[in-house]
DNA sequence: TGAAATGTTGGGGCG
DNA sequence: ACGCCCCAACATTTC
């Protein structure tokens, strides 16, 4: 083992001091240690951080840098492509030792990996380390040592390795910086905030940083018991709501296996809840084995097919005003609290793709600006899940009824009442589907139709139909040779 | 992590 | 008492 005077921590997406093993590595194997966040949207290409990501990232970051003064350390900030400003640094500082936490999208790895070789070649030591996931893509395969396209049995492979993993480290207490006067950027510098201000929905709603998801993580532990049940129910909180904090490591699914117990799930609702996290696993796995995902589908039958172009009706459904209520209840509670729960994701996503005929990319592209989560494994196993053209993808035939949905899972109206108000005072029995209530119920709850309320944009049956024809042409012209 | 159409069953009203 | 019909409830099939 190698002894160094000075080794640079890149933060990326680890912004945590627990269960950070690039940071643990670096104070076990240097004398002082100087932490570094790059701001290098560019290097991410077309999929360049969003708007709601970066109003969490500025928070996320100043979390970290008052944990990190508390403990001794001041944090580094600067700005550019990282493959010239890490070594810049690194020459600047004459650390020997660079350490992070790997990251797995596309365009990423391949950064990284050019960063390590130009690191090698100035003798500079790198060590990579996984913070991010239980089971790092590579490490999970089939029989035929090829990489998994069905969730089931990754699942169930991944499981069988789940006593293996590493118990997640504390925080250190002290960190050991360097006194050198190198030049820093403040964090408001990054002008990550927006400026006009559409953030307060989202600033009550969420704490980012690592005591943000830790507190988040005890609140969900006390009612994990009933995850099954109430994880389906967007009127309820009974999801974990762990999802940003995960995307911007200020936690990590070690830490939360761990404290859940969920390694011995028995009870329904933990391995269901373990079973979200696999879902996120497997995203990582594909995004990391079919890297083209990202823009194009996995399932090459869909190269050629022919998505509409309705402008107006990819903004009605972007503004919430598809007139039909739960689809527009999730799109409004989405622009709010930069959040969307996750079944309303799943039918708002349906409608656009399956109803409107709208390239799932449109909405992939809309989830990435506004989701405070927005994490580019996950987003692009969801809509191509949704879309039917991923992996282990909801069949064609598989069309949310948001009405349907609606009276299933949010059967006292409490969260269409919350995120439409201008529906509030129509009696439960129509207030699901508006354009069907009788003309004096619509007229005393103050609702005129068309304009206090958009019509829907669409005819339900009409393009379920349409939609059921035009994947059924597409199965036969690839079954005929 | 679906919806709708179609098929089956069984209780009750009724002649 | 019996068969017939209706229809809700549930199951199965199809897209």
């Amino acid at each position: 083992m190698t002894s160094h005077r000075l080794a640079l921590v890149w933060l990326r997406r680890d912004l945590r001091l627990a269960d950070n093993p690039a940071l643990a590595y670096a104070l076990a194997n240097a004398g002082q240690i100087l932490p570094v966040f790059i701001h290098s949207p560019q290097d991410e290409g077309t999929w360049a951080p969003g708007a709601a990501s970066n109003w969490w990232l500025h928070h996320s970051l100043t979390a970290l840098e008052s944990q990190l003064l508390d403990r001794g350390s001041r944090m580094i900030v600067r700005r550019g492509a990282a493959l010239s400003v890490l070594p810049q640094l690194v020459r600047e500082s004459g650390a020997t030792l660079v350490t992070w936490n790997r990251l797995y999208e596309p365009a990423i790895v391949a950064r990284d990996a050019a960063i390590k070789t130009r690191l090698a070649q100035n003798d500079i030591d790198v060590e990579s380390h996984n913070a991010a996931l239980l089971f790092e893509p590579w490490t999970i395969r089939n029989g035929q040592q090829l990489p998994y396209r069905v969730f089931t049995p990754f699942w169930r492979s991944a499981l069988t390795q789940i006593d293996r993993l590493p118990a997640p480290q504390p925080a250190p207490r002290r960190l050991a910086t360097t006194s050198n006067k190198l030049d820093s950027l403040t964090i408001a510098d990054l002008a990550l905030l927006p400026d006009i201000h559409w953030d307060e929905g989202i600033a009550q709603h969420w704490e980012p940083g690592e005591a943000g998801a830790h507190r988040q993580l005890e609140r969900f532990a006390k009612a994990a018991s009933d995850y099954a049940h109430a994880r389906d129910r967007p009127d309820l909180t009974g999801t974990s709501s762990l999802s940003p904090h995960l995307h911007f490591g200020e936690i990590g699914p070690r830490q939360i296996f761990a404290r859940l117990h969920l390694q011995a799930a028995s009870s329904n609702s933990l391995a269901t809840y373990a079973k979200e996290l696999g879902w996120r696993e497997f995203a990582h796995h594909l995004l990391f084995h079919f890297p083209h995902t990202t823009d194009k589908p996995l399932d090459t039958r869909f190269e050629h097919w022919q998505w509409g172009r309705s402008k107006s009706l990819l903004r009605a459904w972007q503004r919430g005003m598809t007139g039909y209520p739960l689809v527009d209840a999730g799109m409004r509670e989405l622009w709010h609290r930069g959040w969307m729960h996750n079944r309303v994701r799943m039918i708002a996503a349906s409608f656009l793709t399956k109803n409107l005929q709208i390239h799932w990319l449109q909405g992939a592209r809309w989830f990435w600006d506004t989701l405070v989560d927005a994490d580019l494994a996950s987003n692009t196993l969801g809509w191509q899940w949704t879309a039917g053209c991923g992996a282990d993808a909801a069949p064609y035939y598989r069309i949310f009824n948001p009405v349907l949905q609606a009276e299933k899972f949010d059967p006292q109206r409490a969260y269409i009442r919350q995120w439409l108000p201008e529906l509030a005072t129509l009696p439960d029995k129509w207030i699901h589907r508006p354009w069907e209530a009788p003309d004096d119920l619509l007229s005393r709850a103050g609702i005129v139709l068309g304009k206090t309320y958009p019509r829907p944009v669409i005819d339900l049956r009409q393009s379920r139909d349409d939609a059921l024809t035009a994947y059924q042409v597409m199965k036969q012209s690839s079954d005929s040779p």
